[in-house]
DNA sequence: GATGAATGAGATTTCATTCAT
DNA sequence: AATGAATGAAATCTCATTCAT
């Protein structure tokens, strides 16, 4: 017999969850946010959520996996139709620069991915796991750039990739945490600020 | 009735009483942590805590104000007796770059500190305090060091001093929180590249 | 809607069914076994179940039942082709005997079945239907032989055979349970010695 | 400083928690019986029960303790004042006949009794546990009676000790759960007549 | 008739806070 | 003031039963 419901209704069910899940642990943080507040949030029923996920805890780990790839696949997408390592980084930059101003949701969506991060570093495994991810995602981006830059000569060669890399997200990290928390704090400045320090230090002889 | 007591025995237990606090959190995160644990870091009992404290919350409050004041406290310190705005603000860079490699009670405390933020940045009340302060004591700390240096010649009178103070805190938040997270990464190098960036910057005609 | 399928369809099914929660039940006991175990263990859905069943207690209920009828019509099958009473009475003390070595089957039945009169023991309705049923099938299938033997002068004229047939089951059922909770129990050789007793005694003039 | 309350407080809170428990237990079984129905009817509070407890399974284990160890002990504690072995066989005999009438609280209890022991044989260390127990306890009481009386003459010396107490045991507890479920189950003079054919077997030459 | 996803009452357990000693 | 036992609201999770497909 068919199986009664398909596999896309669900998958757009975990979606549905899922989203409900963000939104509460975005408004209330993670511990406060109850499975109650999913349910009432959501509108699915405390069955149905544990006959998809087998805990709280999965469903933060489901969640930060989500946003880890999300994120990556979007990046690594919109870069990829640029040709020079110069308008690669600028455009990450840019790309950063322009998601202000910030929505309610987009503020809390960085809260939360900010308090998972550090709630991971809690568990040596998530830890170790996310550390991995952040050097195969997050600082290849970069140093790819940086790698095909320097070939290019688009760079000064002596700058070292990781350190670029590592350099562009203790930045931007640290730019969303200020926004995310400040109303003022003048964002987009910033980041042209600091865009063009990082752009002209590489492109000196 | 009387007290019987000191203000000073008080203010004693007061500290025990937040540093057993501090450790949990540190340890567990400030939602896991329970008093029950507090109780068993700090050695003092349950009900002596709500003598004290009028709740779980209050200690997180005083122990949110007292690392921002004793903070502030050493870094004002500290720089008085540094006469150029250079020296002040490479001062600033090292003082952060030296405290790698941290120790796992630092870490711990970032850890709680990052936290404490962002948690606070959901009731608006506390958020307030928390950027005033921040605007008071963290970013005056930089932008009157630009203004010395701007006065006396040292940088680029057309910086906005914000910008750098903003800056400058943006990317040592964020600097914390990968060294928090991440063994490996290189926290001293980075900070140092981001100083030369800065201060080349400033002194630039 | 007329039925679609067959009556004997509808009682293998049942069977099915059956057999799955006695496997269940045996493992975890009644109220620890889940429906959803009975699925695993059957491997019939959740909603057929249902179909056949009106509830768990229903299912527990047909259970206790069938056991008894199966349990006594192969008591009486074996013994109506027996002639003498003494014969017949030993009989069905080889026959308990010999059921010696358990197999892990018949050691889950029977901790299941003591539960179930244990469990009955506090629903009056049930406590009385099933103290009927053990009158009238298992004491009676004794005093019958008793009374048999009696009119034949095989047994001592004065016997009880009331007592007899309760000191039958009392020890039965303590033999069991022993042999069910402790592989050591020397079941045999205890289920001789207590047939030479009563055998001798009922033989005695 | 003193500890709050004695040990004496502390040692009768759990007792009256244990009452509580083998109250509803005995009422309703060990897995319907709910920490709810026990804070109603012990008036416990469900914190204080989880501060001397730390789940439903220890108070259960804690009570499978108790009610061994107190049987074992009014057992040896009856017997040690006789001193011929027939007495004492005849002793133990008559003090589990004359248990009847039973009380209701006596039937829940013995109900229960037998509930924990079968529900303990799906735990391979709990049974273990237990059967070391009882042949330690319970088998042992029987055998040294037994020898006792086969070295001082009063009972045949090729009667195997082990099989005599193993039968006791068995009879006992079949006698018990009998009763248990069944009103008119005539269990003084079932165990009265099982006395005689053993101590008439024990005394033959 | 069969399926298994959905439901939600109810179970166990935790823990901030109170309060008698 | 100090103690820690008591409280009970609230959290997480389970599972018998229903019902749309």
């Amino acid at each position: 017999m068919a199986p009664i419901v398909s596999e896309e209704y669900k998958r757009k069910k975990k979606k549905e969850i899922l989203a409900g899940a963000l939104a509460c642990f975005a408004k209330k943080g993670f511990q406060a946010a109850t499975i109650d507040d999913i349910v009432a949030y959501s509108g699915i029923s405390k069955g149905a959520i544990y006959n998809y996920f087998k805990s709280k805890e999965e469903i933060y780990l489901e969640l930060l996996n989500e946003q880890t790839e999300s994120a990556n696949a979007r990046l690594e997408e919109n870069i990829s139709m640029l040709s020079s390592a110069e308008e690669k980084l600028e455009y990450l930059f840019d790309l950063y620069r322009d998601m202000s101003p910030f929505s309610q949701e987009r503020k809390d969506r960085i809260t939360v991915q900010l308090e998972f991060t550090l709630h991971s570093s809690r568990d040596e495994n998530l830890n170790r796991i996310l550390n991995e991810r952040g050097k195969k995602f997050f600082l290849k981006l970069i140093t790819d750039i940086m790698e095909d830059g320097q070939i290019a000569g688009e760079f000064r060669p002596d700058a070292d990739p990781n350190h670029v890399a590592g350099l562009f997200w203790t930045f931007m990290d640290g730019a969303m945490l200020h926004r995310a928390i400040n109303e003022e704090y003048p964002y987009r400045t910033i980041i042209d600020y600091v865009k063009n320090l990082v752009l002209q230090d590489l492109k000196k002889e």
